[in-house]
DNA sequence: TAGATTGTTAATCGATTAACAATC
DNA sequence: TAGATTGTTAATCGATTAACAATC
């Protein structure tokens, strides 16, 4: 049963699910209907059961959902069952912020090598992890098998950098440059454009206090 | 006129819009058609125009868009030809980080103080602006009249700390903790959830692999 | 004036919501 | 069995794309 194709705003939304499933569980909350759920995250209850049903049936009718298993299934569609390695470009700030995420690998993600182009970070640490310089990356990935690339760097290096990963088989970007990346159709790209949420916010700001300009 | 009530996805385009357009004026370029802007952005001229003309007409017939004007306008939309006001609450390796974006400045954020419970990061300074212990936010950011504020704290602190600044009057918060908040709907806010990114990064990787599970 | 390209209306597509039969 | 709640189809709503008249 090839069941593909589902589209973009459902995903966005199951971290989301799997975020409040994972309080109830928790809360030890034992099962939970579509109504209940949508009274917690305000979402309708039909968008819920439509988006559960997109995967398979995930409840009982007359019962509702049991959390735990739902959680666990959600767990799988997202692929935080799995490990995923992963190595952080741009030893700074950002990129220390992110290698320090605790939650990250209770969720399967795998730190493996730090890499920057600032001598003075050689051989400093993150978490156990040495930095080292950003020359020796290609050799690192390809031999390391790394699946995840975070780019924390600035974005005149990002483009050619993207460019390099694809080279050494890496799966994936998390990017942080504030630019597009042009990469394969196999390699799947995340963008986290902090700026671009900044200006939303701007805007929303403007509006409220101009709402008729 | 009031013109009112356009589309988040329109508005989250915009920020889009706004880098190619930066990149053209730096560049020297002058003018661009919405299908020239089309070819490099891939998207639909016809949503360029579309988009565009929520907010009224910045084109010309037979001649395309200024992008000098065009550029400007965004920025009016946007609200970043204004100045805001910003502290940053939790002053770890995330808060400095997003201190350090020398363009989030040039956009017109100002970055006014740094909050933290950490007595070592106290007196220690980001960019010229010293971290103060967090019990002094609330006198701070009344006093200052600050609009924004960016919290980079942990989840369990951030849902009683939006509390508190809605308390002092801030007008926006710019959110990194994993959770969402709930204020009133005067208070604009903006979400930056980074292991829902992750994890929607990890099921597109899921997916290439597995395409019919 | 002729050509180019916008602004805008109409058509299509997709996503959300409502309704209800199936079923636990 | 009766009540509850899902799974799923149908209806609605909104966003995107296509088409073309307006106009520079």
């Amino acid at each position: 049963m090839s069941e593909k194709d589902i589209s973009q705003a459902v995903i966005s939304r199951l971290p989301r699910y799997f975020r409040y499933l994972g309080d109830l569980k928790e809360k030890g909350v034992e099962r939970i209907s579509s109504q209940e759920l949508s009274d917690i995250m305000k979402v309708t209850a039909s968008q819920i059961r439509q988006d559960f049903n997109n995967f398979g049936g995930f409840g009982q009718q007359g019962y509702g959902y049991n959390v735990t298993y739902l959680y666990d299934e959600i767990s799988k569609i997202l692929g935080i069952d799995k490990q995923h390695s992963l190595v952080i470009i741009g030893a700074g700030h950002l990129g220390q912020a992110i290698a320090g995420y605790t939650n990250f690998t209770r969720r399967g993600f795998v730190f493996k090598g730090a890499f920057d182009c600032n001598p003075n970070l050689y051989g400093t640490k993150i978490r156990d992890v040495e930095v080292r310089p950003v020359d020796e990356m290609e050799e690192f990935v390809k031999k390391n098998g790394i699946e995840i690339a975070v780019l924390t760097i600035p974005k005149e290096q990002a483009v050619p950098m993207a460019h390099k990963l694809v080279g050494c088989g890496i799966k994936a970007i998390w990017n942080f440059a504030h630019v597009d990346l042009d990469v394969p159709n196999n390699i799947q790209v995340e963008n986290v454009h902090l700026s671009d949420s900044l200006m939303k916010l701007s805007y929303n700001i403007n509006r409220y206090e101009n709402p008729n300009k």
